[in-house]
DNA sequence: ACATCGATGTCGACATTGTAGGCATTGAAT
DNA sequence: ATTCAATGCCTACAATGTCGACATCGATGT
């Protein structure tokens, strides 16, 4: 039923997990967006989409076990699932078959 | 107002519309879709996405001139606008940046 | 002439994803 | 006590993804 293809944000905020690895709380997650490609989202808006991805099975979290020093909920810690990984893969060679043979349109690929 | 994010879907349809040229009417995306990704969809589902596309002046297109030999309406060939084209950039240097220094999660970049 | 078929395109409805803003909770600082 | 910052949660709405049924037009058979 799942379509296998992730939403573009869903996307974004997949690799943006993987990228933070240990620290992938919330927070973390929108300035990495937000530093990384200039993305600017909402706490909600973050939120509803790892719930989603939760009930997907492509992340799952724990919460943070060190007490908080600075106030506030305990943080929720996420992880890539092996199938959140596998989808990512897929969806970046399905990428690059598209992008093959239009380097002349697109410009040459990013470093 | 708009995202300047297109949907996962509205990329891969910009996509192939640059990647058939000339030919870009709605069958021939539809069959190349399949053909690179394996992405299977319904015509309704297309048009409604190129309309959008369309809406947000990513694409623009005009009837075939040329008279059909084989019956049914005039194809509409379509083309990706330069707007289109930067978006399509903007998309691709974003998740590259996302996807680096991710190799040993991801695997190799696909060719 | 007429019915049928295949290639097109169109429309309306619904499902999924994207997005924000406001509320609740907790610890520290004042 | 009160305020403040850091966190998470919930509701609502906007945008995107998706399909199935319908309309149109030439060719082909009959």
């Amino acid at each position: 039923m799942s379509r296998d293809f992730p939403g573009e944000f869903e996307q974004m905020v997949l690799l943006s997990v993987l990228r933070l690895g240990e620290g992938a709380y919330a927070l973390a997650i929108i300035r990495e967006l937000d530093r990384e490609v200039g993305r600017r989202v909402s706490r909600g808006a973050l939120y509803k989409t790892l719930d989603r991805l939760e009930g997907k099975e492509y992340v799952s979290w724990s919460t943070e076990e060190s007490t908080p020093d600075r106030g506030g909920h305990p943080r929720r810690l996420f992880t890539v699932t092996p199938v959140g990984v596998q989808v990512l893969q897929a969806a970046r060679v399905a990428l690059f078959r598209l992008w093959d043979g239009l380097d002349s349109v697109l410009g040459e690929r990013p470093a």
